[in-house]
DNA sequence: CCTGGCAGTCGATGCTACCGAGTGCCAGCC
DNA sequence: GGCTGGCACTCGGTAGCATCGACTGCCAGG
């Protein structure tokens, strides 16, 4: 562990860094980190500082710079949760007083939410839903081949998938199999949808098969849904345009990205810094997540992807604050 | 109108401006052109375009860059429409055969598929439908006081709206809702729903109403769709980091990106250059955009961003198989 | 244990010289 | 008249070099 000087100096050198991204000298530490002690001192604590893996030299003759470690050991210890600016809480307020419409919607602009908070990537990932019980069920036709499931779930999911069959059917058909499919699977869990008894009537019978076809189908193959936003953000974050281009890449993968939000919060992090992603592109990224929940549950994720040298307190304040309301929203209503 | 000669200096100083992103000389036309006379002669009329328009000089004792007016020319006169590439026309054909699930995630897809394909960020917009009528409604409990109102429209759209009830309702009102709805609302256009006749129970009716506004209000105030595809495209196009900032932040401007796509289109064009475009942000930008049909109605728009400097003929391939391509998709399904 | 002082390092900055791709122009040729 | 080879010229980019200054590490002394 730091002693309180060195944590001062380690502080005053990530708070520095994050905020201008140049080394940071002895002589700007002695000014900023409020420390009584002479440079040299403080030359002589960065030093050790290096030694111990939370600083680094870019060269000889600059400053330093803090590590991984380094940030790790800000995050943990030494950055004090900074409340949400005034300006910022109003906006968070506004948004989720103002939202309203599709669930997809919601949060695809609350992962721009996070993105406008933090000037970071925001990202939300909705789960499909496991554990969820079907609420209704409706054949409609569309042409006289083809027809639309839609159901309805408990937690006020809509699922609606096309069939396609193999000849054409009346509506009276389609009414009895609505009818059917919704007395026989109303109730039942996402993944434990059993075939309904046969009708015997085989035109039926064929359309309640795939109509249950297709929700059990994509409840398996679907991925969750990623949301992202504020990708120019990522431009803004970064001078070089390689990274640029990298962590757009992967940000553009939505199994990644879910991936990887899931490891993190599995890990039990709140913040995974540079190569704790796992990610290789994501050597200069750190990562902040927080679930969601839905009705005390937790639904899904949401997160912040900005650079290591990204503002931990304000950021990860901003993320609380956001998970927060979004689950109070969801769960109300 | 060019001569025949300087049109194919034009072709070449584009082509090879495309491929290389470095000014062009003319001791490089001259190989690559395949007009038979001299560097010098070709010096020459490399001014002439210049004086005309078509070209332009970085500095002097640079080569020539095509101006806006001279990709213009390009695409207009000499840009024959290269067919896709063997692999190209497999991805795509393999997209859409295996392509399923919910319309939203096929348009994301689809917007994804035209990153990958041109190297350029694709867009996909998808127009609140706007002519279609009511198929079925339903309204399903969710909570005590909520209640989600699903509504499918004859070109298999599905609006879902969730209703907030003053007062706790019971199921069998809500079935009577249901049933007294979509007697009423079935085959109502999208714009011209009427309130339905009294039931003479005032929760029916109170609900009833609340699901009609839920309809009508998003009517309005819904954007069109956009879907995004490919951003980390648009890092790898430009250099210069200022020019990826701008352009990202452009797209993520749902509303924007809309209003782009809409007047390229609606001054009848398919490709627009630089400021073209009319945002002076894209100034570095080309746009490709095309129309997709469902059931030969125009029903939305898909389109491609890149750099100026984009290959035209093999990006307008593109676009117009996909195009082609989804139209078909969407009709038949 | 801390400090001021000092020598030393090394990237960044600015200068100059040079190179070469590319131009415009012109006199001469077909 | 149109095309060409030749030529002088321009100017951005690169390499080499000196300078500067923000740092450091170390040390002797309080």
């Amino acid at each position: 562990m730091l002693d309180e000087r060195k944590a001062a100096i380690l502080r005053a050198v990530v708070e520095e860094y994050i905020d201008t991204a140049l080394p940071v000298g002895s002589a700007h530490v002695v000014k900023s980190s409020g420390v009584q002690v002479s440079s040299a001192t403080v030359r002589h604590d960065m030093a050790t500082l290096e030694q111990e893996g939370y600083l680094r030299q870019p060269h000889t003759s600059a400053g330093r710079v803090p590590t991984e470690k380094g940030y790790r050991f800000f995050v943990d210890h030494l950055g004090q949760p900074a409340p949400l600016r005034g300006s910022e809480a109003v906006q968070v307020r506004s948004f989720f007083d103002h939202a309203h419409g599709e669930l997809e919607q919601m949060l695809q602009d609350t992962s721009r939410l996070l993105g406008d908070l933090t000037n970071y990537a925001g990202v939300v990932v909705a789960p499909t839903p496991t554990e969820t019980t079907v609420r209704s069920v409706q054949v409609v036709s569309i042409t006289t081949t083809t027809a639309l499931v839609v159901a309805v779930m408990s937690n006020g999911a809509v699922e609606k998938h096309t069939v396609e069959l193999a000849e054409p059917i009346g509506e009276e058909r389609i009414g009895a199999a609505t009818v059917h499919l919704a007395a026989h699977l109303t109730g039942m869990g996402r993944h434990a949808l059993s075939a309904p008894p046969a009708t015997g009537d085989a035109a039926t019978d064929a359309l309640c098969t795939l109509a249950l076809g297709s929700l059990r189908r994509d409840s398996g193959d679907e991925l969750d849904q990623v949301f992202v936003g504020g990708t120019s953000q990522v431009a803004r974050a970064f001078d070089a345009i390689e990274t640029v281009r990298e962590v757009l890449g992967i940000l553009e993968q939505q199994y990644v990205v879910v991936t990887l939000l899931r490891d993190v919060l599995d890990r039990g992090l709140q913040v995974a810094i540079g190569t704790e992603t796992g990610m290789a592109p994501l050597a200069e990224c750190a990562l902040i997540v927080a679930p969601y929940r839905v009705d005390g549950e937790e639904a899904g994720t949401i997160g912040v992807l900005g650079p290591t040298r990204m503002d931990y307190p304000q950021a990860m304040a901003a993320v609380a604050v956001v998970s927060h309301r979004l689950s109070q929203r969801l769960t109300e209503g």
